[in-house]
DNA sequence: CTTGACTCCGTACTCGGGTACAGAAGTAAA
DNA sequence: TTTACTTCTGTACCCGAGTACGGAGTCAAG
């Protein structure tokens, strides 16, 4: 283990793959301290810092928005699993039904295409005819 | 076959689905024309334009955007099947690839969910350890 | 002929996740 | 010491897809 460095913004950007102006926001949005600054006037950061950052990016890479990321650190500040899997298991359900409505766009488009390779080129699309007629294209978000 | 109506935006709007603003951003974005306003000062609208804007709607389900909405109303426009299929067909590559990150993201989350399930409830969440360490929670938007 | 609903038009705001920029001040290397 | 790079701060802007609002005009019913 490292000890406790003393990063600038930079650094610490630079350690964590986000841009200086991305650890600005974050501390505006409160999901990241901004500290004290001691002997001049330039912030220092530390290894805890660096580490709480790693740790909004790769929940973030998990699906999880800024509001819920904020509410993870505060579940494990308090030590509180039930909660932070209960947010987990929302989280889940969630991935799920936009999967089901990607894949349910998917099909659609996969029969409209099929319907289209066959035909003359004069004529309307029947990809963009489709769109047009009554055929089952509605499903999704009504329920 | 309905004759063609003379429909206000309100109407227009409520046969469609739509909000009344939405039928005006629609007509700023030029994905509908703006009728000319004849007898009288308030515009009416055809049964064209109610099939243009349905056309809007579903396309839009199918997960394309409007800005793509509006090349496949000029490829409609030009008759142009290969092209509108072309497009189709980058749009289902699009959806496989979104398909394909959010099951990644659901695999890493279940899995942390079940490492989670057994411990005492005063110790760091596993699911939120996880998000600290280097377990391989990567993958995603690099290449 | 007034009332109330609807329309028109322009502008500004929303959300989420940032990015860009200006201007001043600090700081490190030559 | 000068130059060149960072940092700090505040504000404004970007995207996409709308929503909200204010004031004026218009239209149909009572």
């Amino acid at each position: 283990m490292k000890k406790s460095l003393s990063l600038t913004v930079g650094e610490l950007a630079k350690a964590t793959g986000v841009h200086v102006e991305t650890v600005r926001y974050y501390q505006r949005r409160g999901l990241l301290a901004t500290p004290e600054r001691r002997y001049g006037t330039i912030r220092r950061y530390t290894d805890a810092d660096r580490d709480r950052l790693r740790f909004i990016r790769r929940a973030q890479r998990l699906g999880f928005t800024l509001e819920e990321i904020a509410q993870l650190l505060a579940l494990d500040a308090l030590r509180d699993r039930d909660r932070a899997r209960a947010l987990a298991e929302i989280k889940v359900a969630d991935l799920d039904a936009r999967i089901a409505d990607l894949r349910a766009m998917r099909r659609v488009l996969v029969e409209r295409i099929a319907h289209c390779v066959h035909g003359q080129s004069a004529e309307p699309c029947p990809i963009l005819d489709a769109f047009r007629g009554d055929g089952g294209v509605e499903p999704l978000e009504e329920g």
